[in-house]
DNA sequence: ACTCTATTTAGCTTTTATTCTAATTAGATA
DNA sequence: TATCTAATTAGAATAAAAGCTAAATAGAGT
């Protein structure tokens, strides 16, 4: 089922940003990095929480690696907390799309 | 908005079995301390955080000491994360009734 | 093969969380 | 008021997380 470590995976501040990011599509972890005053290895190993727990994977292209949210786990983190809040969450399925 | 540390309040097992237990309707601490293997000073501080991130709150009621989900919050983080993800949830609308 | 860039690993220090026992508080009731 | 019960606070020990610098790795491009 759910990999438990998703809990400290998105307890930090951090961790939740580059989650955030990632919404968007795939960013290298030198783009991910830019946002944040930390040095590259500890944002390096908020990296690797954040795939240890499942929510994120990588692809090499090149000189770069992508990160890439998935999508799947980000689902299952959901339906956990549905179920732990044993909530049911309102959709916004009538909700127009925004055309500029 | 959302208290921050409502992250740091669900990254420990023990804390989202209380949640969970919660649900269900308000215990007492003693009544939630039943489960589990660690003292009660101990549990006494996994509440203190739950109530520090406002996912609970407390009543008494003569002797006892009564534990409350704050459903309003609960909602919050669920909201939160669906925005995390950018992910929209389905609901259970159409799921009939079990009748046993 | 050398070198450059992007990223991670190693090793260490500091901070924060978790747990315990012992002591305390708060209210209920004799 | 004395005492009982339920729960919390204090203080200390241990464990886990988060941060840093320096060193290593992995490919890409000369």
């Amino acid at each position: 089922m759910l990999n438990r470590d998703v809990y400290k995976a998105i307890a930090h501040p951090i961790r939740r940003d580059i989650l955030k990011q990632l919404r968007e599509g795939p960013k290298s972890a030198g783009d991910l990095a830019i946002d944040y005053e930390i040095s590259k290895p500890s944002l390096s190993s908020h990296f690797s929480v954040l795939k240890e727990a499942d929510l994120v994977f990588t692809r090499r292209n090149g000189n770069h690696i992508f990160y890439h949210l998935n999508l799947t786990v980000a689902n299952e983190v959901l339906a956990a907390l549905m179920d732990l809040f044993g909530l049911q969450q309102e959709t916004d399925h009538e909700v127009e799309p925004s055309h500029i």
